[in-house]
DNA sequence: GTTGAGCGTT
């Protein structure tokens, strides 16, 4: 998705693509289109967003017609203060199919590259010898606190559902069985070969015992749509529910 | 509303 063209990268046989790192992320590729577009034809801007949330993930990549004005901009640019944050230029090294791009050589003079080290942060340092995408795993420390606080969301149940509709192998293999599995171990830890004299912790703390995974259980499958059913549960459920007639209002103890 | 090493989309 770029902004000059809807359909995936343009044309990379005849353009040189530079990285830019360090950008903010509500940097926009219009906000950077005009900066490097400054110093040479921009041909496109492309800022790899997630997948799910669709926020920049903090870097984004410009295509530039020449090289030499690629190179200038990454000597102009790189650094430049941008959104309050100095933003990083420089060629980009592996191409969208994970390619070396054989075009953007970096050209960089022996003393350019002296100045650059004691400007740049040594903290930098470029994948040793891998480069898979596991790095890009680890890479978001703070963004996969966020993912997995997603995961905790509704979020998961889409990303759930689509595995399995396009996991084959996972028909019925895992997913479901594991929860199942994993509610069944619970269970049996709750009151199964657990300690269950042991089990109870000093009584008058345990004021509300009611952290119950049931509750979420219920929930989930009733999106799930598979244990609709209320009439099974409505009896016992709406008797309790059904509190609310309660004569005892005397009864403050909640 | 947050975050900060790094390499990309139809």
């Amino acid at each position: 998705m770029s902004h000059f063209g809807r359909t995936g990268p343009p044309d990379i046989r005849d353009t040189y693509s530079l990285l830019v790192l360090n950008i903010t992320f509500r940097t926009s590729a219009d906000d950077l289109y005009p900066l490097f577009d400054k110093y040479g034809k921009v041909v496109d801007i492309f800022i790899p967003r997630d997948r799910r949330t669709g926020d920049s993930r903090g870097f984004a990549f410009v295509r530039y017609k020449y090289a030499e004005e690629a190179q200038k901009a990454v000597e102009k640019l790189d650094g430049r203060n941008v959104d309050g944050r100095n933003i990083m230029v420089q060629f980009a090294k592996y191409g969208p199919n994970a390619e070396p791009i054989k075009k953007g050589r970096v050209v960089e003079p022996a003393s350019r590259t002296r100045f650059k080290s004691r400007s740049r942060s040594p903290r930098r340092r470029y994948r040793d010898d891998n480069r898979g995408r596991d790095r890009r795993r680890s890479r978001s420390r703070s963004r996969d606190r966020s993912d997995r606080d997603r995961y905790h969301g509704k979020d998961r149940d889409r990303y759930r559902s689509r595995s399995r509709s396009l996991s084959p192998d996972y028909h019925r293999g895992r997913g479901r069985d594991r929860h199942d599995d994993d509610r069944a171990r619970s269970r049996s830890r709750s009151l199964g070969s657990a300690s269950p004299t042991r089990r109870s912790p000093s009584p008058k703390r345990s004021r509300s015992p009611r952290r119950s995974p049931g509750s979420r259980g219920a929930s989930s499958r009733s999106r799930d749509g598979r244990s609709a059913t209320p009439r099974s549960a409505s009896p016992r459920r709406r008797g309790a529910d059904s509190r609310s007639p309660s004569p005892r209002n005397s009864d403050a103890d909640d």
